[in-house]
DNA sequence: AGCACGCCGACT
DNA sequence: GTCGGCGTGCTC
C-alpha cells in the first residue's frame, strides 16, 4: 500500500492515548509498510520511541503536516500475531461498524499485559512516632500530597497504591519520592494460576464417574470419523451437528478435539456464558488434564492475560469459554468449537457487535483451521446455511443412554379456567408433581418469562411508576427500592398512589416466587430451590443450586432461563413449562424461534437416563407452531414453517437486516439525524435498485434512556455486503457531518442482523 | 504513561 | 525574584 502518511494506535494503554495518532512514512518505508504493521514511533515531549500498530495508510495529512514526526522503524517480521488481530480488527470493522480502536480492544488479548500483573501497595517503614515526625516536617513545608499519605498511613499501615492515586489524588511522584526517603516502601505482589485445576481440586476429579471415556455410538462415530477424514482430505467446511437433547454431542467433540491437539494443533470451545460449570469443565478435565483452560468473566484480567500466555507458549492446548475465549491467541489454532450454537449470547452487545459464529468462520479460515457447531436447536441461520450446502449438515438422532425422548402433553389453560381451575398449575402437572414426590423423583417447573421483577401500578387508577430518565417502567426490588433496569435510577417504595392517592399500588409479582408459595401451600412437604436473577445474585450462587439439585438436595427446582441450560439432571423424571406462550408475545421477529428453543430444550432435560421423562406445557395458545412443534420435538417441521414466514417479510436469514441506532440528548436533533440517514439509503436504494428495504426511522421501543432520546433505522437487503457498503456510505455521511461540527452530541451505532430488539 | 507548563507558597 | 512541589493537559 502506498501512501505518505500512517495512522498509528500507540501501545500505550491509557484512555487519553487511546486513538489514532498520525506519523510520516519515511521514503525507505514505503513500500514495506501495511496495514497491521508493528513500528517504533517517538511520542511525547520526551520523543520516546513507543511501539505502535498501523491502522491505516493516507495521503491525507489530518494534522498540521509540518508538526508530524517520522516513523523510527517497522518490526522484524514476527509480528505475524500482531498483523493477525489487526487484519481480524479491521475486517470487525468493516463488517460490524465500529471504530478501529473498539475492534482492536476486543480483539487484542495483550491490552494487559502493559497495565501490570502485580498489586502494588505502600507501606510505612517508620514508627507511628517518626512518622508524626515526618508529617509535621511535610506539614510545615506545605507539602500536602506527601502529609496526605502519612496521614492515611498512620491509619492504616499498608495501602494500595490505586487508592492513593485515585481517591487521594497523589501522583506516584510523591509517592517515589516518599520511598527515597525511606519513609515508605512500595510493594508488589504477583500471582499466577490455573483456574481449571483450582475448579479440580474442589472435587476429586479421579473418582469421578462423569467423564468417563464411553465408546461413541455408531452415530457419533460416523460423524467423527467423517469430520475427521474431511480435514485430512484439506476439508475446512464448517461443520454443524445437529443433536437431539442428550444424544451426546460432547463426546464427538471430545474425540475431535483429541485428533487435532495429537496433531499438534490446538482448540478453542465456545459455550454459552450461563452453561460454564464445573460439570463441563471436569469433562473437559478428565481428557486433557492440565492442558486445558477456561477463560470466563470470573477471572481478573491479570488471570485471563496469564492464560493468553500459557497458550502463546503452548502450555495448554484446549481453551475453554463464552464468545471471548475466540481471540486467545493460539499459534497453530486447528478447530473451534461452538456449543449450543443457536445462543443469543454468541452476539455480543457491546460495540463491536460481533456474532461468534461468523467470527469464529473468519479466524478459523485465517489459521486453516475449522469449526464445528453443535446444537439440539439450530439458529435459522445455521441450518439454513446447512442446507444451502454452505455448512456440513449431521445429525445424532439417538439419545445416548438409550433413553426415549419424554412423553409430552400440552395442556390449554384456557380450558383450565373454563373448567374453574385458576392455580397456575394445571390438574394434570398438579397430579404429576404429587406422583413424583410419592416416587422420590425430581421435577424441574419452568418459568420462560423475559426481563425482571414485575412492575409497580395503581390497583384504583392504573397509574404505572416510571423511571424519569427512560421510557420505561421501574421494577419493585427485595429491598423496597423501585429500580430502573435501564440507567440504574433508585427511588424508594411508594405506599401511596402519585396519581390518586390511593394506597392500593402494588407490584406486580408474578413470578418464580409466586409458584414457590404456591408450591408451599400444595405440597407442603415439597423441598423447594428456586433459582432466578434474586437468588443469583452472588458469585458463586448459581452454581451452588444447581449441583445442590443435582445431589438431591431438593425435589423441585423452579426457575427461568437459565436453568435450562447446561447441567444434567439425572433424577428429573418431570419438567412442568408453566407458561409456554410468554415468550411468544414480545414484538420481535425471532420471538417464535426463542419460544421452540427454549421449550425443546427445557422439555429435554426430563428422563435423562433411562428413566422415562414427561414434560408438561401449559400454554393459552396450544395451536401455535412454535410450541406443537416443540411438543413433538420436530425441529424439521419447525425449521419449514418458521422459515415461511421469514422469507415472505424478508427476514434474517432470508434477507440480511441492518439496524442503526441514533441517540442524541436532543430529540429534535435525533429525529433529524435520523430522518437525514433513511432519505440518504432510499435514494441509494433507488438509484442501485438492488431491493434495499428501508423500514422508519422511528422511535426505539424504549424512546429514552438516561435522558437521551434513541431513534432506529432497520435496512433489508438479500445481501450482507450491500448492507455493509450502505454502512460505510452512512459513516462517511456522519464524519463530514462532524467535521462541520454539526454532530457534537449525537451517537450512532450499527446491529447486523440485530438478536436484541430496540 | 511521561513530560512540560503554570501555579503557588517559602526562602536565599 | 526564584526554587521546588504539585496539579493539569497534551502527546501526531
Amino acid at each position: 500500500m502506498e501512501g505518505k502518511y500512517a495512522n498509528i494506535i500507540i501501545d500505550i494503554s491509557h484512555e487519553k492515548v487511546d486513538r489514532p495518532f498520525q506519523y510520516v512514512i519515511p521514503p525507505q518505508l514505503r513500500s514495506g509498510l501495511d496495514v497491521g504493521a508493528c513500528v517504533a514511533v517517538p511520542f511525547g515531549a520526551g520523543n520516546h520511541l513507543r511501539k505502535g500498530y498501523v491502522i491505516e495508510i493516507t495521503d491525507k495529512a489530518e494534522f498540521a503536516p509540518e508538526k508530524l514526526k517520522s516513523i523510527a522503524y517497522a518490526e522484524e517480521k514476527d509480528v505475524t500475531a500482531q498483523d493477525y488481530y489487526i487484519r481480524l480488527a479491521a475486517w470487525m470493522k468493516e463488517q460490524y461498524g465500529s471504530t478501529m480502536i473498539a475492534a482492536l480492544k476486543t480483539v487484542l488479548p495483550a491490552k494487559q499485559k502493559i497495565k501490570k500483573v502485580e498489586k502494588k501497595a505502600c507501606k510505612l517503614l517508620l514508627t507511628k512516632d517518626e512518622a508524626m515526625a515526618s508529617l509535621e516536617v511535610c506539614s510545615a513545608k506545605k507539602q500536602v500530597a506527601k502529609a496526605r499519605v502519612l496521614e492515611e498511613l498512620i491509619k492504616e499501615n499498608e495501602i494500595p497504591v490505586p487508592i492513593l492515586t485515585g481517591k487521594l489524588h497523589v501522583s506516584m511522584k510523591t509517592l517515589e519520592s516518599l520511598e527515597k526517603q525511606g519513609a515508605i516502601q512500595i510493594t508488589v505482589e504477583s500471582s499466577y494460576r490455573n483456574p481449571v485445576e483450582l475448579m479440580a481440586d474442589k472435587e476429586d476429579v479421579r473418582n469421578e464417574s462423569y467423564g468417563a471415556k464411553k465408546d461413541l455410538s455408531e452415530e457419533q462415530s460416523f460423524i467423527y470419523r467423517d469430520i475427521m477424514s474431511g480435514y485430512e482430505a484439506g476439508v475446512r467446511t464448517t461443520c454443524l451437528i445437529h443433536g437431539i437433547t442428550g444424544s451426546g454431542k460432547t463426546e464427538v467433540y471430545l474425540k475431535l478435539i483429541e485428533d487435532i491437539v495429537k496433531k499438534g494443533k490446538q482448540a478453542i470451545v465456545l459455550i454459552p456464558e450461563i452453561a460454564l460449570t464445573y460439570q463441563t469443565v471436569l469433562r473437559f478435565y478428565k481428557c486433557f488434564g492440565s492442558r486445558v483452560s477456561v477463560m470466563n468473566s470470573t477471572l481478573s484480567k491479570g488471570e485471563k492475560y496469564d492464560q493468553c500466555e500459557r497458550a502463546k507458549k503452548r502450555e495448554i492446548d484446549v481453551i475453554i469459554g463464552p464468545r471471548s475465549a475466540l481471540f486467545t491467541p493460539f499459534p497453530d489454532l486447528g478447530l473451534i468449537i461452538i456449543d449450543e450454537e443457536h445462543e443469543s449470547t454468541y452476539k455480543s452487545e457491546a460495540m463491536p457487535k460481533y456474532h461468534a459464529r461468523e467470527t469464529a468462520i473468519k479466524i478459523a479460515s485465517m489459521h486453516g483451521a475449522f469449526v464445528v457447531l453443535g446444537s439440539a436447536t439450530p439458529s435459522l441461520e445455521s441450518y439454513y446455511k446447512a442446507k444451502k450446502g454452505e455448512y456440513k449438515l449431521y445429525e445424532l438422532k439417538k439419545r445416548q443412554a438409550g433413553g426415549e425422548l419424554p412423553a409430552v402433553y400440552t395442556v390449554d389453560l384456557r380450558e383450565e379456567l373454563k373448567e374453574g381451575n385458576r392455580s397456575i398449575f394445571s390438574r394434570r402437572l398438579h397430579d404429576l408433581i404429587g406422583e413424583r414426590l410419592k416416587a422420590g423423583e425430581q421435577t424441574i417447573l419452568f418459568l420462560n418469562r423475559r426481563g425482571y421483577a414485575g412492575f409497580v401500578s395503581c390497583r384504583a387508577c392504573g397509574h404505572v411508576m416510571k423511571c424519569p430518565h427512560c421510557d420505561v417502567s421501574l421494577s419493585e426490588h427485595r429491598n423496597g427500592k423501585l429500580i430502573c433496569h435501564y440507567c440504574g435510577h433508585e427511588e424508594p417504595s411508594v405506599k401511596l398512589c402519585p396519581s390518586c392517592g390511593s394506597k392500593y399500588i402494588l407490584g406486580f409479582r408474578a413470578g418464580t416466587q409466586q409458584i414457590e408459595e404456591v408450591l408451599h401451600k400444595e405440597f407442603p412437604r415439597a423441598r423447594v430451590l428456586r433459582m432466578d436473577a434474586d437468588t443469583t445474585r452472588t458469585k458463586d450462587s448459581y452454581e451452588e443450586i444447581l449441583s445442590g439439585f443435582a445431589n438431591g438436595e431438593a425435589d423441585v427446582l423452579v426457575g427461568t432461563q437459565m436453568i435450562v441450560k447446561g447441567h444434567d439432571f439425572p433424577d428429573v423424571t418431570l419438567v412442568g413449562i408453566l407458561a409456554a406462550d410468554l415468550s411468544l408475545h414480545v414484538n420481535d421477529y425471532r420471538a417464535g424461534e426463542r419460544t421452540f428453543q427454549l421449550l425443546t430444550q427445557a422439555a429435554g432435560r426430563a428422563g435423562r437416563s433411562g428413566k422415562p421423562g414427561e414434560v408438561v406445557i401449559q400454554t393459552y395458545d396450544p395451536e401455535h407452531y412454535s410450541i406443537v412443534h416443540a411438543a413433538s420435538q420436530d425441529y424439521r417441521s419447525f425449521y419449514e414453517e418458521e422459515m415461511f414466514f421469514r422469507e415472505l417479510l424478508h427476514y434474517p436469514p432470508a434477507a440480511h437486516m441492518l439496524a442503526v441506532l441514533i441517540a442524541s440528548p436532543k430529540e429534535e436533533s435525533g429525529l433529524e439525524l435520523a430522518k437525514a440517514m433513511g432519505e440518504l439509503v432510499k435514494q441509494k436504494a433507488k438509484a442501485v435498485d438492488d431491493g434495499t428495504g428501508v423500514i422508519g426511522p422511528a422511535p426505539a421501543s424504549v424512546g429514552r434512556v438516561n435522558d437521551i432520546y434513541r431513534y432506529m433505522l432497520y435496512i433489508k437487503n438479500t445481501e450482507y455486503h450491500n448492507l455493509v457498503e450502505i454502512k460505510n456510505m452512512l459513516e462517511t455521511y456522519i464524519g463530514e457531518r462532524r467535521k462541520k461540527e454539526e454532530l457534537k452530541t449525537e451517537t450512532v451505532q450499527f446491529d447486523f442482523d440485530p438478536m436484541s430488539s430496540y
